[in-house]
DNA sequence: CTTTGTGAAATTTTTCACAGCG
DNA sequence: CGCTGTGAAAAATTTCACAAAG
């Protein structure tokens, strides 16, 4: 803790805030805006000035006290600790409607992610186009992966498949996965992988509202009208 | 805190995994398993069994020393906290292929959710058929509010129009949101966001490989093999 | 006078350890 | 014995508060 300019101890809470930052601050490099105060990115993020701050203190920063951030010396922070920010490749396993729908998904490639790649198993689908690229067998994704280094993936798979297919992922050389699967997948070995919890997240949603409306654990409706 | 048996006061990660539990639970309920210990719900799971135990500390539990818990009595306590499990109405903001693809995700309906409403503001979108619910204008959505007294829905719509939407979805009487908007989004009065974060969940996955690769904080490429 | 950078306190969540019951 | 239930320790994160710098 505390390693400030240099240590690559940062902490997981931090990198998803510190990747909102970025997508924020090249928003404001666009519009050509020079400086901004912690406060000020705070409330864009989502956040609050003093976890801004705190969240920049984990590498050399370069904020001028009185003054603010220069937006672009900071996105040249961000750079070198979330890496370049383009063109990561990224390949997709599933490509039925929620593999097909993140395909598409406008956000990657402006996010520094490259999407090199659809697989699925199912012949129906094998073929098809998606994005300008074909969908392929997953016997061609150990192929891909020697081929261009891509260690990143995203499962969008039923849940009856996703086990397979992690660890087809995982025997291809992927090293990351996110799963939309709605099971928990085991994490092949040398494999990290984070799951993309789309039900769990309404539960809680449902869970707050329950408490905030100080209802006795049932909360089915509230009556019609 | 440690108010176990009747107190609302579930830690956030606690509901989520209840979730993934009663996701298992039914699973073991439909293979006619009776029991499990603490440690194979762990397994199952996702998480260990200390873990699973202190979740469950949180409601009145219904384990057997010495055997472990009965799935069918750890469900109906389950139930009580998490709320019913069935019907819940839940709408979809945002008929693109990303709202299609949730509208048709097999998950919904099977984790005790309905899907009663679609609505985007795209005239070209709208009168469409997806899974067997038409799209509808976002002008509708108040008095499908005020019909069903629908509190949940899932924004999928492009991050321009995500405030727009949010704001809506508020003024409709909606009070929670999942939003898969790659923008953060601000929470209307009385309705609680929640952000699906998948760039930032990219950007863990990520760092968290540059980190274990040892590199120095670039991880552009390897070289092409 | 404004805004950063940062230790220290507070809070939240997980892990440990073990007493106690079947 | 085996496995639960739980208080206490540990770890991780966020919030606070303020000194220092422009």
């Amino acid at each position: 803790m505390a390693t400030a300019s240099n240590g690559r101890k940062i902490p997981e809470p931090t990198v998803a805030r510190l990747h909102r930052y970025q997508v924020v601050l090249r928003r404001l490099h666009r519009a050509h805006e020079l400086t901004l105060s912690s406060e000020r990115l705070g409330e864009l993020a989502g956040t609050d000035a003093a976890l801004v701050r705190k969240d920049l203190s984990y590498f050399r920063c370069s904020g001028q006290r009185g003054v603010g951030y220069e937006v672009d010396a900071l996105l040249a922070g961000l750079r070198e600790v979330l890496g370049p920010g383009e063109a990561r490749p990224l390949v997709i396993v599933g490509a039925g409607p929620l593999g097909a729908a993140l395909a598409g998904y406008a956000g990657f490639e402006m996010l520094g992610y490259e999407l090199i790649g659809i697989f699925d198993n199912n012949p129906a689908r094998v073929g098809h186009h998606l994005q300008g690229l074909t969908v392929r067998p997953w016997s061609e994704l150990p192929a891909l992966v020697a081929q261009t280094g891509v260690r990143l993936g995203i499962l969008a798979v039923p849940a009856a498949r996703a086990q397979e297919a992690a660890d087809l992922c995982g025997a291809a050389g992927l090293r990351g996965l996110l799963s939309f699967a709605p099971v928990h997948v085991k994490a092949p070995p040398g494999v990290k992988v984070r799951q993309m919890d789309v039900s769990g997240e309404l539960e809680i949603l449902n869970y707050q509202l329950q408490c905030a409306a100080g209802l006795p654990a049932r909360g089915s409706d509230t009556g019609a009208a």
